[in-house]
DNA sequence: TAGATTGTTAATCGATTAACAATC
DNA sequence: TAGATTGTTAATCGATTAACAATC
């Protein structure tokens, strides 16, 4: 990144997990739940109570010692920290299926997300409604007067996907999540998470593969 | 896991990337290039060239001192060790937007995978095809007689994603990519990856924030 | 007070990185 | 041989874990 930030002191693996805890106490909150523990919240985001201690313990002192965690208070403190204080507008690049099952994702507008724009290349799709949005052109991307706000995310086939960022990039935008199956190159100060579902998969196969060759030795005569 | 694997020494972080890996040799492939260095894979993979290197070392010694690697026989070898001599089967829960986008995601078949069953337990939509296949019932997930061999992938609504979790493992799939937005409870045994849109944006909007306050110091009057 | 649970410490483990000898 | 690039070493860094003093 171009500016050396000061150090806020919140380790990667940290931050990374806190989306976990957030949903976790979203549903503990809406099942009536007011306190919680280290404990009951490990084993419902699927980690070690002395991970999320570890973990909270970055943020703050938020729990009472012999008490635990205040669920609401807690919630509100994580979702503080990443950011969702406020909501940050979505715009989506690539209106194929997968960009159109993005548009509609219920998940986004409960969990600090507004979809706020939609831009395919392709003229057959450019005014198509999708829930409140319709599509637009890469032009009328070019023209958004918002973008330092704006997180990008590309849903385009893997041929198209490094001119979708530069087209992102153009207009300001510095946080990009790529579905493409390709990897994309930005300049320094754009932060780029990617998700691919192959990848995923790959790494599946990896552990089925030698848990299958575990089990072959086991079976095998001496 | 249930089985204590007899140690295969090539590290998480490691496995997690060398789908990247074999991706860009792909392309390369692809684009008639036979040779590489560890430099221009780590170029392309966004990954420093000592950690291609390291990472590599691990499957095997692949590369020419002084040469290179070649593209052909690293992709191989790469595949191999990943379990992609073969192709997957891979199941889909759950049909909605998301996993009709899935189910017609293109990138599976080229990449070791193939779709081989829809499942929903929605009435309105069994019989509905979806490319080569139509969308079955649940009841019919539960008489697959190859599930040993098959990946399981979770795209419903995050209320059903237990249910649906429930049912894979039921029929003795082990391995699981879950789509929707809630952690999922399995037996010792079933592996599972995690992959949420919300989860994904949380982090970079983290990043963001940070960045925001960042530069509102470096703006602000000593 | 007795019981519960946090926040922190310190030990361990795993991942990254730079440097370079090996070798084509 | 000279130049290039690997595979490995060793140092550093970051993450995880268990244990427990602090404290409600």
């Amino acid at each position: 990144m171009a500016t050396p930030l000061p150090r806020r002191g919140i380790p990667d693996a940290t931050v990374a997990r806190l989306p976990g805890y957030l949903s976790v106490l979203g549903t503990m909150s809406a099942r009536g739940i007011l306190s919680t523990s280290s404990e009951e919240l490990a084993t419902a985001a699927g980690v070690r109570s002395a991970k999320v201690r570890k973990d909270l313990s970055h943020l703050g002192t938020y729990g009472v010692r012999g008490v635990g965690y205040d669920v609401e208070h807690l919630a509100f403190q994580i979702a503080t920290e990443l950011g969702l204080a406020r909501d940050w507008p979505v715009v989506i690049v690539g209106l194929g299926n997968l960009g159109r099952a993005l548009a509609s994702h219920s998940g986004l507008a409960t969990r600090g997300f507004r979809v706020s724009g939609l831009y395919d290349r392709d003229p057959a799709l450019i005014g198509h409604r999708i829930g409140d949005l319709a599509v637009a052109g890469m032009e009328a991307l070019a023209s958004r007067a918002d973008s330092a706000d704006v997180i990008g995310v590309i849903a385009t086939p893997a041929g198209s996907a490094q001119e979708a960022a530069d087209a992102l990039v153009a207009v300001g935008i510095s946080s990009i999540l790529n579905f493409a199956a390709a990897a994309i190159t930005v300049p320094d100060g754009v932060d780029v998470r990617q998700v691919d579902v192959a990848t995923e998969l790959q790494i599946l196969a990896f552990h089925k593969q030698r848990r299958a060759t575990a089990t072959a030795w086991v079976g095998a005569a001496p």
